[in-house]
DNA sequence: AAATGCAGCAACCGCTTCGAC
DNA sequence: GGTCGAAGCGGTTGCTGCATT
């Protein structure tokens, strides 16, 4: 912007460190940290330092950036400058606003990928990621103002419509994703929920959602590891190599299992143990909601926003339909924001979720939704005879949760649980635990991954 | 004209990942 | 295999300028 304009040094300087010292003067914008060497400076660039920065970088490329601190003399740390030179100095940069074409290929890349900047700048020549984030944030805001989804009906469908015929490189998780979305109805505010149940193109989207039969299991991970490249032999070798000690996965990949009957028919199924030695690391995934307290209600209590268009951005209908399989998953939004894209745990473990979210309809936080759920959105699942088959029909699994509302944060699964750490034979009690980290565990981030099973292979 | 509110943007911060040793 | 530093990434903050009152 012109926070740099705003400097009283608009004047193109000489570039010597004099100078560029004596613009520290503003002890405002010296950094407060106490660090060895020469204190330095935050805030807007000076068109003194943007002009020593981009002749270094000519003359020298783009290598160690601490080493362009220290050899130019700036009094920015490395990282500074890489962010000046990234976002701001790049000859290839492109200036000015987004163009109609970028900002419709930013909704179709953001219905996909969710807030990964940085992928979407990489099929954005000329942007940056801090770029299409600022834009993304005001887009939200101005949607949030002003009612309207923040996904377009017509540029969804064109991007579903790409992943369809294979025109789109994004992976199969990303597809998931998509596909749930388009169940929840966010961006299509001229559909209807008795349209939604009886158009055959939606229901065709449901049955993807839990695709996670035992036999998609390796698949499943080698997606979301970003290995889809891979034969199947190099696949094992990897899972092999693994950190992971999965025996789903390597049951399924050698195809044997000889585990509990966490099987039924061919999907799997976590209303029962099972036994073996399990090494989980929590992916990095944030999708942390700020209130641990919070993320188990979350999707109830925006469901319930949705079903009484409490919430702006779900007026119509089809709102509805997005409370209904909002309930299917517990997972926490990033920031309570309803435009969140559905990203692949998501996708994946909202089928697993849906009778969880309904158990655990009383695990009441208090929110002013909660009892509005309890009376009316919380039981709709089980009452619509039409959503039941379609989920009964997409999910064979045995019910997740069949503990009174009281037990549901029984399981203190990532703390307690003998399959960590423990030498104790391990019996994972993800029956509820793994949907329901506990509410404690300050890593909010791991919520999300707990809540789906698929997303432990991440 | 001054005060206030708000949108947009640049920069910072903290965390994760990667690679070298 | 562990450690450390650099780079990358995403969330958040705070400043600036414009619009409104």
């Amino acid at each position: 912007m012109t926070r740099a304009k705003s400097e009283s040094d608009q004047e193109m300087p000489a570039l010597d460190q004099a100078d560029l010292a004596s613009r520290d003067d503003d002890s405002a914008r010296v950094s407060p940290r106490r660090r060895p060497g020469p204190q330095l400076k935050k805030g807007p660039w000076t068109p003194t330092e943007d002009a020593v920065l981009e002749a270094y970088v000519k003359k020298h490329g783009v290598q160690n950036w601490n080493v362009v601190q220290k050899d130019t003399g700036l009094l920015r740390c490395g990282k500074s400058c890489r962010l000046r030179w990234a976002n701001h100095l790049r000859p290839d940069l492109k200036k000015g606003t987004f163009t109609k074409e970028e900002e419709n290929l930013i909704i179709k890349l953001h219905s996909k990928m969710g807030n990964k900047w940085a992928r979407m700048a990489a099929r954005l020549p000329g942007r940056t990621d801090n770029e299409i984030k600022n834009y993304w944030n005001t887009r939200r805001k101005k949607c949030q103002r002003t009612s309207t989804p923040i996904y377009p009906a017509d540029i969804c469908l064109q991007a579903s419509n790409e992943d369809q015929h294979g025109s789109a490189d994004f992976s199969f998780s990303e597809k998931l994703a998509n596909d749930l979305l388009h169940g929840n109805g966010l961006y299509d505010p001229s559909s209807t929920w008795g349209g939604f149940i009886d158009d055959q193109e939606a229901l065709s989207y449901a049955p993807q959602l839990p695709d996670v039969s035992f036999s998609n299991l390796p698949a499943l991970y080698f997606e979301s590891k970003n290995y889809g490249f891979m034969d199947q032999v190099n696949q094992a070798e990897v899972l092999k190599e693994s950190e992971i000690s999965f025996p789903l996965l390597n049951a399924a990949i050698n195809g044997t299992f000889d585990g509990s009957h966490a099987f039924s028919n061919g999907n799997f199924s976590t209303s029962r143990p099972i036994t073996g030695p399990w090494k989980i690391e929590l992916p990095s995934f944030q999708y942390a909601g700020s209130d641990p307290n919070n993320w188990s209600t979350y999707p109830r209590t925006c469901a319930a926003q949705g079903a009484n268009f409490a919430d702006p951005c779900m007026h119509s209908s089809a709102a509805m339909a997005s409370a209904k399989f909002e309930h299917m998953c517990v997972v926490p939004r990033n920031s309570g924001q309803f435009e969140e894209p559905l990203p692949e745990a998501h996708a994946v473990s909202s089928a697993e979720n849906q009778q969880l979210s309904v158990g655990s309809s009383s695990a009441s936080t208090g929110s002013p939704c909660d009892a509005m759920v309890e009376t009316s959105e919380l039981h709709l699942l089980e009452q619509d005879p039409n959503l039941n088959a379609l989920v009964n029909s997409c999910f064979s699994a045995p019910p997740l949760c069949q503990a009174s509302p009281g037990e549901l944060q029984c399981s203190d699964f990532s703390s307690a649980s003998p399959v960590f750490g423990s030498d104790e034979p391990a019996v994972p009690q993800y029956e509820i635990g793994y949907l329901l980290p506990h509410p404690e565990d300050s890593r909010t981030d791991a919520f999300s991954h707990w809540s789906a099973m698929p997303s432990v292979f991440q």
